[in-house]
DNA sequence: CCTGAACCTGACGTGGATGTCAGATTCTAC
DNA sequence: GTAGAATCTGACATCCACGTCAGGTTCAGG
Protein backbone atom coordinates (compact mmCIF):
# COMPACT_ATOMS: atom_id res chain seq x y z
CA UNK A 1 0.00 0.00 0.00
CA UNK A 2 1.02 3.59 -0.40
CA UNK A 3 2.51 6.18 1.87
CA UNK A 4 -0.96 7.88 2.68
CA UNK A 5 -2.59 5.23 2.84
CA UNK A 6 -0.28 3.49 5.88
CA UNK A 7 -0.64 7.24 7.36
CA UNK A 8 -4.59 6.84 7.23
CA UNK A 9 -5.11 3.31 8.98
CA UNK A 10 -2.37 4.01 11.84
CA UNK A 11 -2.89 7.56 12.71
CA UNK A 12 0.69 7.93 12.27
CA UNK A 13 1.82 10.79 9.86
CA UNK A 14 3.05 10.36 6.61
CA UNK A 15 6.23 12.01 7.48
CA UNK A 16 6.88 9.88 10.41
CA UNK A 17 6.59 6.72 8.43
CA UNK A 18 9.50 8.76 6.38
CA UNK A 19 11.47 8.75 9.44
CA UNK A 20 10.84 5.47 10.32
CA UNK A 21 12.67 4.43 7.22
CA UNK A 22 15.45 6.18 8.15
CA UNK A 23 16.13 4.61 11.32
CA UNK A 24 15.42 1.36 9.60
CA UNK A 25 12.18 0.67 11.83
CA UNK A 26 10.05 -0.03 8.55
CA UNK A 27 12.09 -0.12 5.28
CA UNK A 28 9.02 -0.15 2.64
CA UNK A 29 9.93 -1.52 -1.32
CA UNK A 30 9.62 0.98 -4.20
CA UNK A 31 7.67 0.91 -7.09
CA UNK A 32 9.03 1.42 -10.17
CA UNK A 33 8.56 5.23 -10.07
CA UNK A 34 10.75 5.31 -6.43
CA UNK A 35 6.97 5.50 -4.24
CA UNK A 36 7.24 3.67 -1.01
CA UNK A 37 5.12 0.29 -1.34
CA UNK A 38 4.23 -0.84 2.36
CA UNK A 39 3.00 -4.66 2.66
CA UNK A 40 -0.41 -5.64 4.74
CA UNK A 41 1.89 -6.51 7.83
CA UNK A 42 3.20 -2.89 8.09
CA UNK A 43 0.02 -1.48 9.41
CA UNK A 44 0.74 -3.73 12.89
CA UNK A 45 4.33 -2.80 12.93
CA UNK A 46 3.64 0.81 12.92
CA UNK A 47 1.94 0.52 16.04
CA UNK A 48 3.65 -1.58 17.74
CA UNK A 49 6.42 0.64 17.10
CA UNK A 50 4.15 3.65 18.43
CA UNK A 51 3.86 1.81 21.50
CA UNK A 52 7.20 1.52 21.91
CA UNK A 53 8.06 5.24 21.72
CA UNK A 54 5.10 5.91 24.00
CA UNK A 55 7.17 3.60 26.17
CA UNK A 56 9.75 5.90 25.85
CA UNK A 57 12.10 3.70 24.00
CA UNK A 58 14.52 5.65 21.20
CA UNK A 59 14.99 4.94 17.93
CA UNK A 60 18.07 2.96 17.84
CA UNK A 61 16.95 0.30 20.23
CA UNK A 62 13.97 -0.06 18.94
CA UNK A 63 15.61 -0.98 15.52
CA UNK A 64 17.92 -3.77 17.72
CA UNK A 65 14.00 -4.87 19.23
CA UNK A 66 11.94 -5.29 16.76
CA UNK A 67 14.35 -8.51 14.84
CA UNK A 68 13.82 -9.82 18.07
CA UNK A 69 10.38 -9.89 18.29
CA UNK A 70 8.35 -13.11 18.27
CA UNK A 71 4.81 -12.12 16.96
CA UNK A 72 6.31 -10.79 13.60
CA UNK A 73 4.69 -11.94 11.03
CA UNK A 74 7.00 -14.22 8.70
CA UNK A 75 7.95 -16.47 11.17
CA UNK A 76 11.54 -16.05 14.10
CA UNK A 77 13.85 -13.85 14.15
CA UNK A 78 16.99 -13.04 15.66
CA UNK A 79 18.05 -13.80 19.22
CA UNK A 80 19.03 -10.61 21.19
CA UNK A 81 22.86 -10.82 22.72
CA UNK A 82 23.96 -10.56 26.18
CA UNK A 83 24.61 -6.78 25.53
CA UNK A 84 21.46 -6.22 24.19
CA UNK A 85 19.28 -8.29 26.87
CA UNK A 86 21.10 -6.42 29.75
CA UNK A 87 19.86 -3.03 27.94
CA UNK A 88 16.41 -4.16 27.63
CA UNK A 89 16.32 -5.59 31.22
CA UNK A 90 16.97 -2.23 32.12
CA UNK A 91 14.47 -0.49 29.76
CA UNK A 92 11.87 -3.22 31.32
CA UNK A 93 12.17 -2.19 34.99
CA UNK A 94 12.31 1.41 33.90
CA UNK A 95 8.83 1.11 32.05
CA UNK A 96 7.81 -0.68 35.42
CA UNK A 97 8.51 1.99 37.22
CA UNK A 98 6.75 4.34 34.56
CA UNK A 99 3.85 2.77 34.42
CA UNK A 100 3.71 2.98 38.29
CA UNK A 101 4.66 6.89 37.52
CA UNK A 102 1.31 6.57 35.28
CA UNK A 103 -0.96 4.98 37.02
CA UNK A 104 -0.34 6.95 40.14
CA UNK A 105 -0.94 10.67 38.01
CA UNK A 106 -4.35 8.92 36.58
CA UNK A 107 -5.57 8.83 40.03
CA UNK A 108 -4.47 12.58 40.71
CA UNK A 109 -6.18 13.04 37.50
CA UNK A 110 -9.00 11.35 38.43
CA UNK A 111 -9.66 12.68 41.79
CA UNK A 112 -9.13 16.47 40.79
CA UNK A 113 -11.95 15.79 38.03
CA UNK A 114 -14.18 13.98 40.63
CA UNK A 115 -13.82 16.94 43.25
CA UNK A 116 -14.87 19.08 40.73
CA UNK A 117 -17.87 17.87 39.42
CA UNK A 118 -18.89 15.89 42.71
CA UNK A 119 -18.27 18.64 44.97
CA UNK B 1 16.36 23.03 53.28
CA UNK B 2 18.88 23.43 50.30
CA UNK B 3 18.22 22.71 46.69
CA UNK B 4 20.87 20.45 47.06
CA UNK B 5 19.48 18.43 49.67
CA UNK B 6 16.40 18.10 47.71
CA UNK B 7 17.63 17.24 45.16
CA UNK B 8 19.60 14.46 46.73
CA UNK B 9 16.76 13.28 48.19
CA UNK B 10 13.94 13.31 45.26
CA UNK B 11 17.30 11.92 42.79
CA UNK B 12 15.97 15.24 40.72
CA UNK B 13 18.32 17.61 39.50
CA UNK B 14 19.47 21.19 41.06
CA UNK B 15 18.68 22.26 37.46
CA UNK B 16 15.45 20.58 37.50
CA UNK B 17 14.29 22.15 40.93
CA UNK B 18 15.22 26.00 39.24
CA UNK B 19 12.88 25.40 36.38
CA UNK B 20 10.47 24.32 38.76
CA UNK B 21 10.49 27.54 40.08
CA UNK B 22 10.40 29.43 36.89
CA UNK B 23 7.24 26.88 35.85
CA UNK B 24 5.52 27.96 39.13
CA UNK B 25 5.68 24.70 40.24
CA UNK B 26 7.49 24.40 43.73
CA UNK B 27 8.52 28.35 44.81
CA UNK B 28 10.72 28.55 47.67
CA UNK B 29 11.51 30.99 49.87
CA UNK B 30 14.84 32.54 50.43
CA UNK B 31 17.24 33.14 52.51
CA UNK B 32 18.45 36.70 53.39
CA UNK B 33 21.26 35.83 51.30
CA UNK B 34 18.84 34.95 48.69
CA UNK B 35 19.18 30.85 48.75
CA UNK B 36 16.11 28.79 47.72
CA UNK B 37 14.62 27.19 51.08
CA UNK B 38 12.47 24.74 50.50
CA UNK B 39 9.97 23.40 53.12
CA UNK B 40 9.76 19.45 54.13
CA UNK B 41 6.58 18.99 51.87
CA UNK B 42 8.66 20.27 49.01
CA UNK B 43 9.96 16.29 48.70
CA UNK B 44 6.48 14.67 48.34
CA UNK B 45 5.91 17.65 45.63
CA UNK B 46 8.73 16.98 43.68
CA UNK B 47 7.78 13.38 43.28
CA UNK B 48 4.24 14.50 42.57
CA UNK B 49 5.64 16.43 39.50
CA UNK B 50 8.05 13.81 38.46
CA UNK B 51 5.25 11.27 37.78
CA UNK B 52 2.99 14.06 36.04
CA UNK B 53 5.88 14.76 33.72
CA UNK B 54 6.27 10.75 33.26
CA UNK B 55 2.64 10.72 31.95
CA UNK B 56 3.09 13.44 29.53
CA UNK B 57 1.66 16.37 30.90
CA UNK B 58 3.70 19.67 30.37
CA UNK B 59 4.47 22.51 32.88
CA UNK B 60 1.51 24.75 32.11
CA UNK B 61 -0.65 21.85 33.03
CA UNK B 62 0.68 20.93 35.92
CA UNK B 63 0.92 24.34 36.86
CA UNK B 64 -2.94 23.73 36.94
CA UNK B 65 -2.94 20.64 38.37
CA UNK B 66 -0.63 21.48 41.52
CA UNK B 67 -3.32 24.25 43.45
CA UNK B 68 -6.63 21.34 42.96
CA UNK B 69 -5.02 18.72 44.54
CA UNK B 70 -6.64 16.88 47.50
CA UNK B 71 -3.36 15.41 49.25
CA UNK B 72 -1.08 18.48 49.13
CA UNK B 73 -0.08 19.12 53.13
CA UNK B 74 -1.50 22.05 54.08
CA UNK B 75 -5.75 21.55 53.18
CA UNK B 76 -7.80 21.17 50.17
CA UNK B 77 -7.73 23.99 47.34
CA UNK B 78 -8.64 25.27 44.89
CA UNK B 79 -11.15 24.10 42.20
CA UNK B 80 -11.19 23.14 38.71
CA UNK B 81 -13.17 25.12 36.68
CA UNK B 82 -15.05 23.71 33.81
CA UNK B 83 -12.18 23.94 31.29
CA UNK B 84 -9.68 22.33 33.10
CA UNK B 85 -12.04 19.32 34.08
CA UNK B 86 -12.61 19.27 30.03
CA UNK B 87 -9.06 19.42 29.55
CA UNK B 88 -7.82 16.97 32.06
CA UNK B 89 -10.66 14.22 31.33
CA UNK B 90 -8.71 14.35 27.68
CA UNK B 91 -5.43 13.73 29.77
CA UNK B 92 -6.67 10.97 31.38
CA UNK B 93 -8.03 8.87 28.45
CA UNK B 94 -4.60 9.60 26.78
CA UNK B 95 -2.98 8.30 30.03
CA UNK B 96 -5.63 5.36 29.57
CA UNK B 97 -4.81 4.59 26.62
CA UNK B 98 -0.27 5.27 27.25
CA UNK B 99 -0.76 2.84 29.80
CA UNK B 100 -1.79 0.43 27.31
CA UNK B 101 1.11 1.13 25.10
CA UNK B 102 3.70 0.82 28.01
CA UNK B 103 1.94 -2.68 29.31
CA UNK B 104 2.32 -3.74 25.95
CA UNK B 105 5.51 -2.54 25.33
CA UNK B 106 6.89 -4.00 28.77
CA UNK B 107 5.09 -7.46 27.54
CA UNK B 108 7.45 -7.73 23.92
CA UNK B 109 10.74 -6.53 25.50
CA UNK B 110 10.20 -9.25 28.63
CA UNK B 111 9.30 -11.84 25.91
CA UNK B 112 12.38 -10.60 23.93
CA UNK B 113 14.86 -10.97 27.06
CA UNK B 114 12.76 -14.55 27.90
CA UNK B 115 13.43 -16.12 24.74
CA UNK B 116 17.44 -15.01 24.35
CA UNK B 117 17.84 -16.48 27.95
CA UNK B 118 15.72 -19.38 27.91
CA UNK B 119 16.04 -21.04 23.95
C1' DC C 1 -2.16 13.72 -23.24
C1' DC C 2 -3.30 16.41 -19.24
C1' DT C 3 -4.45 17.75 -14.90
C1' DG C 4 -4.64 17.49 -10.07
C1' DA C 5 -3.66 14.59 -6.25
C1' DA C 6 -0.13 12.12 -4.08
C1' DC C 7 4.50 11.37 -3.54
C1' DC C 8 9.58 12.33 -3.75
C1' DT C 9 14.12 14.45 -1.51
C1' DG C 10 16.42 17.68 1.27
C1' DA C 11 16.66 20.93 4.56
C1' DC C 12 15.55 23.74 8.27
C1' DG C 13 12.38 24.70 12.33
C1' DT C 14 10.32 23.39 16.90
C1' DG C 15 9.17 22.24 21.62
C1' DG C 16 10.31 21.25 26.32
C1' DA C 17 12.81 19.53 29.96
C1' DT C 18 17.31 19.48 31.17
C1' DG C 19 22.72 19.79 30.70
C1' DT C 20 26.43 22.83 31.12
C1' DC C 21 29.42 26.63 31.64
C1' DA C 22 30.96 31.31 33.35
C1' DG C 23 31.44 34.59 36.67
C1' DA C 24 29.77 36.31 40.97
C1' DT C 25 27.90 35.82 45.73
C1' DT C 26 26.73 33.36 50.04
C1' DC C 27 27.24 29.97 53.47
C1' DT C 28 29.85 26.98 56.84
C1' DA C 29 33.51 25.43 59.52
C1' DC C 30 37.73 26.41 61.33
C1' DG D 1 38.56 36.37 58.60
C1' DT D 2 39.35 32.99 55.35
C1' DA D 3 39.10 28.98 52.47
C1' DG D 4 36.29 25.98 50.09
C1' DA D 5 31.80 24.20 49.24
C1' DA D 6 27.32 25.44 47.81
C1' DT D 7 24.43 28.49 45.64
C1' DC D 8 23.15 32.31 42.63
C1' DT D 9 21.81 34.31 37.71
C1' DG D 10 21.88 34.17 32.84
C1' DA D 11 22.64 32.24 28.72
C1' DC D 12 23.51 28.94 25.38
C1' DA D 13 23.61 23.81 24.08
C1' DT D 14 21.32 19.33 23.48
C1' DC D 15 18.30 15.64 22.26
C1' DC D 16 14.90 13.60 19.06
C1' DA D 17 10.63 12.70 17.08
C1' DC D 18 8.26 15.27 14.08
C1' DG D 19 6.35 19.73 11.54
C1' DT D 20 6.79 22.26 7.53
C1' DC D 21 8.15 24.26 3.29
C1' DA D 22 10.22 24.31 -1.44
C1' DG D 23 10.78 22.54 -5.85
C1' DG D 24 10.39 18.63 -8.58
C1' DT D 25 8.42 13.83 -10.14
C1' DT D 26 4.97 10.15 -10.41
C1' DC D 27 0.45 8.33 -10.50
C1' DA D 28 -4.53 7.71 -11.81
C1' DG D 29 -8.73 9.07 -14.21
C1' DG D 30 -10.94 11.23 -18.00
Amino acid sequence: MRIGELADRTGVSVRSLRYYEEQALLVPTRTSGGHRDYPEMAVDRVIRIQELFAAGLHSKKIAQILPCMRDVDGGPSEQADEQLVAELTTERDRIDRMIGDLVRSRAVLADVIDTAAGD
